[in-house]
DNA sequence: AAATTATTTAATCAAGTGATTAATATTTCC
DNA sequence: GGAAATATTAATCACTTGATTAAATAATTT
């Protein structure tokens, strides 16, 4: 079958609009009639396509840690590139993904609270922080030149921290603060260049 | 009916049950009938003392929503303490707060997504943040004093941040790096007096 | 002690859900 | 053009779920 123009298959529609729901309600909320109506098609199609509603939340699982680590690896191994550098890459990467992406953190959130080796089973590696370029320069800094005694580990949830949480609380920071999605917004792009700086400001002894 | 001695009553058990599952897994996600296992009780009670699943759901968010924001107020808009004392105050609450019941974050953040005025008609007041004596120092602070262009709630968001966070993406941290639970508390602790110290380090010029 | 109220249980129900299927339509292949 | 393959649909099914109910038991009140 050849595919109209700017168009996606009935396939592709349903895996779309599949990735939606699961990741917005997550997977018991999400019905299978909720995900036929979505994508416009009969309900069996769901099951000709991708046998039943577990497997096609399996590739839902895969797409969107897929999307959470990609750019990762590669920004936190760089070998020519500094410290400095990769924590205002990492933090560029996540700012980008989850304003395209505000449904995303929870849904990681959640799944790894659910099963916690999804994670690892999904293309995380150790040479994602462990054993990352970026995790041996974060020890030598903090380490051999600075001397702190605290654990490197506090800036890696830092850093997550800053950049992550805001989209995860974002209805909670809104109603708090009784700002708007513009504003919002515009906090977040800020926030591509005041976190780098605030880590820096905390790794200093 | 007399309650026995250090024993719930059987409606005290089912609320208990619920909450654990509710928090947990989510509304959709908890069976009536996994909530009466929980509790050791017949289904048929569950009707009889909450008339209905979804209003013994909307107990357990006030239970939830309330234990979130307890102590909040008074810590935000004492008079006598300096801004410095209120963060350690806030960070030192929410840090025992959520070591005892980690799974409170999730179940805040999913809710508010869901349902973002939820926290509104829970308790949540102007002078939780926007109208506290918190919020007029630390714009005190930074604007007047400090003359520093940087929209203060960044800083709430830092603070809210660096606490909350590392709860809610407990799962995800330790598996990326590897630390164990008892590894993970220890830097919970060692976060009470670090945070402060952060926040006040990423609030000079 | 009897009446009343509260609690508990097993059985049952209606509605919803994920999955299946036979039939039909469309597209592709020879 | 017909056969084969692929796609789609309405109807249906078995099971699950939240809720209800009649009956039995326990506790309380008179």
């Amino acid at each position: 079958m050849e595919k109209k123009a700017k168009d996606l298959s009935t396939e592709e529609r349903i895996k779309a609009a599949a990735r939606t729901l699961f990741t917005r309600k997550g997977y018991a909320a999400t019905r299978t009639r909720d995900i036929a109506k979505e994508a416009g098609i009969n309900l069996a199609l769901l099951n000709y396509y991708y046998r039943s509603k577990e497997k096609l939340f399996d590739l839902v699982i895969l797409e969107n840690f897929g999307q959470f680590v990609e750019g990762v690896r590669a920004i936190m191994n760089e070998q020519t590139t500094s410290l400095e550098e990769k924590i205002e890459g990492l933090v560029n990467l996540y700012i980008g993904k989850l304003l395209a992406n505000p449904d995303l953190p929870l849904f990681i959130l959640n799944e790894m609270r659910s099963n916690p080796k999804t994670l690892k089973s999904k293309g995380l590696t150790k040479d994602m922080l462990r054993n990352s370029h970026f995790m041996k320069q974060l020890t030598e800094e903090l380490i051999l030149r600075r001397k702190l005694s605290v654990n490197p580990i506090h800036f890696v949830m830092n850093t997550l921290a800053m950049t992550v949480f805001p989209f995860a609380a974002a209805p909670l920071l809104k109603e708090v603060s009784g700002m708007s999605e513009e504003v919002f917004v515009a906090l977040m792009e800020e926030r591509r260049k005041l976190i780098p700086v605030w880590i820096k400001k905390i790794m200093q002894p």
